[in-house]
DNA sequence: TATTTATTCGGTCTATTGACGAATTAATTT
DNA sequence: AAATTAATTCGTCAATAGACCGAATAAATA
């Protein structure tokens, strides 16, 4: 078994970027020969030699059989290998706990999922830690071959610190430090993120935004949430909280002491919310919204009235959202959001309200969505700390604010 | 006189790499030897030199003197040179137009302005055409040196093909080919701009929200509009059409057909509507919104009701902005939105709302902000024509969606 | 035989290193 | 006070290493 593949040692920039040419080439073009990455890459064949060469004794690449029938002499096939490196996909939900699998090249190798420990804080924790090792194991590979992981939870995470702000549902969370706790128990770096940002990444990558630069998703189940994803980039605001639309001054008086604490659409549209609005119009007792939704399916006109107008509101805030950033598609997700009947009747909503309606598809990945998206962050992360090229990125900035003038 | 400099021949990418931190050092430590930019951009002395010597015979650096005083041989100071290139911001308003002149270093040479030609469409791409060229040779810039030009203009611009898609306010300019007349009768590539983005970032870049990551531009004057700056990128949503907060659902019924025409917040908030609502409440005769906020000065209780009615509808937009992309500051402008009495009003709205308010500030370049935005980006393309790095910049995509998973 | 794969061998480009001359200040001697 | 020497810094030269490419060559196969 070979060794878990060095911290690349360090090469110059240009190298690091045919890698990098490389490694992508490898990732979408599964089993090819070294003529044929020479050729998409665009590097001469000896440079390619080299590289495969390098990334064959890091244990990142492996043959994968030889080429037949073509005319000419066979070529060695090759593909990214499982040993180059393992992620781990977490999404810690108030009630659920799924962990996910995947190898370097984003392979998804396993997913399990257990209810969360409801004692919550340390408990999950050790829950986390237990789950993923056993998956690990039960695939063949050592705990020590992960090498990125991604924990999605409900709750605000500030984007630079890493540390669960706000996290309503799972108790005693936001006193813990995760990163550094589960990263101890688990021995490899963690990234904590929002589960509703990390269910747009996912809808993303494997789901039904594919391809898409500018997407919102919009969760409803306990709670009303958005992810924002723009030029290609998730949107995380200044503190983490971007999405927080419970807090829209839409659907009551904004002013009201329920619509500050709570948010003024969470009080009308989260499940307490809908639940209250179904028993002050006179229903009968319910203890969920999709008790509610079944009522409305039976033909209790009550049921159907308080859907209706959680649709309104929705309509509604999807409109602010295509009126703020133009988004190409809204992604309904969340128990309730994803209901297809459900998003019929806000795309209905949203037709009469906006200019130009946008697009609007429920959720692919369901509750996997979390779980996904943390997967793909993981590896994202994972290809960049081997083949990113940090300095590179940064945009040429500006001269000085502080530069004279000739005439002001 | 040199030659403006030619289109820099092919370099390899890591000549280009150095060129371009070389570039940045000049940029932000003007007057620097040779030694001082080794040490800074951690080169060699070697290639310093030859970087340098590069740099000027194109004409992009000069001498301005040596070092004196030190102990050693006397260093020879270089500068970025004017003959480097000419930007171009042009801010073509309804009323007035804008132009402004910088250098290579975003030293602003002169500005001037004058009042949009009122028969709009190609008249005003004349006086366009006209206003910088004067503008060039009282600088002793021929107009061919001019690199990069940047168009401020209201109205939808379509982010993939540069177009205006929507000029409510200059008639006759959605129908032209703006970009390509411009860019023929100035002699070098035009890239046109929403206003108020370009407000945005001409805060950004030398007004009130200097080294600010996410910062929110609310423009109230005859119109609403709203800039987004996130992660330290534009948001211009899939169309161009971010920013469109005219149609939030604030502030009336958003089915009404006033507002699905007009945008259900510009209808109560826009110049039209603020007039409106004065004279419903039984105001007297008034022609600018600027009489209502005079009135409300010398005590008339209808127009104070009214402004304070319009800053409340504000308060309330800034909240749905915070609640969306959670910013860290909301700048005010417009003609309306600049005044301080207003923002103060807005602020004091808002306080009530929001759980976690953020700061508000007044814009500070006022009316010129949308020309210095236009300078900001003129000049960072330049700067990308001549050092970016564009194959680098694209992000280390994702493998393929395609991948079978071993479970699903 | 024609074709394709893979390797080897120069050649070019870039950047670094160390040595060196040039220019200037500081310190010391006459 | 003037002259000489030392120290320091700037910039260039030459040698070297890393990375890339193109051409030539060997190997394998329809």
């Amino acid at each position: 078994m070979t060794m878990p593949a060095p911290p690349p040692p360090v090469t110059s920039v240009t190298r690091q970027l045919s890698r990098r040419s490389v490694f992508e080439a490898l990732l979408h073009r599964s089993p090819i020969s070294r003529a044929d990455l020479a050729k998409v890459t665009g590097l001469s064949k000896q440079t390619m030699s080299e590289v495969v060469d390098a990334f064959g004794q890091q244990g990142l690449v492996r043959q994968v059989g030889r080429t037949s029938g073509n005319v000419g002499r066979t070529a060695v096939l090759y593909e990214l290998s499982p040993e180059g490196g393992h992620v781990l996909g977490i999404d810690l939900g108030a009630r659920r706990l799924t962990v996910a699998l995947a190898d370097i090249a984003g392979r998804v190798l396993a997913e399990a999922d257990e209810p969360t420990d409801s004692r919550g804080g340390a408990w999950a924790l050790d829950q986390i830690a237990r789950l993923s090792d056993r998956l690990a194991r039960d695939n063949h590979t050592h705990p020590s071959r992960i090498r990125s992981i991604v924990l999605a939870t409900p709750g605000v995470v500030n984007p630079k610190s890493g540390a669960i702000e706000m996290a309503p549902n799972i108790t005693g969370l936001g006193h813990l430090n995760v990163v550094g706790l589960l990263g101890e128990k688990l021995g490899s770096p963690v990234v904590i993120e929002n589960d509703i940002n990390l269910a747009l990444l996912g809808e993303i990558w494997h789901g039904c935004a594919q391809n898409v630069a500018n997407v919102a998703f919009l969760a409803l189940g306990s709670g009303i949430g958005l992810g924002l994803f723009t030029n290609g980039q998730l949107v995380r605001g200044e503190n983490g909280a971007a999405g927080e639309i419970g807090y829209l001054p839409i659907g009551g008086d904004p002013l009201q002491a329920a619509s500050r604490l709570q948010g003024c659409l969470e009080y009308q549209v989260g499940a307490t919310g809908v639940l209250r609005r179904y028993r002050e119009a006179g229903g009968s007792e319910v203890e969920s919204v999709m008790q509610v939704f079944e009522r409305a399916q039976v033909g209790d006109p009550i049921a159907a009235q308080v859907i209706e107008e959680t649709a309104r509101l929705i309509g509604l805030a999807a409109a602010a959202v295509i009126a703020m950033v133009d988004p190409q598609l809204i992604v309904l997700g969340g128990s309730v959001g994803a209901r297809p009947d459900f998003a019929d009747q806000v795309a209905r909503v949203l037709l009469q309200l906006s200019p130009r309606p946008v697009e609007i598809r429920t959720s692919t990945l369901g509750r996997r969505a979390g779980v996904v998206g943390a997967l793909s962050v993981a590896l994202s992360r994972l290809h960049d700390a081997f083949f990113g090229v940090a300095e590179l990125a940064a945009a040429l900035p500006l001269p000085p604010p502080a530069h004279r003038s000739a005439r002001q």
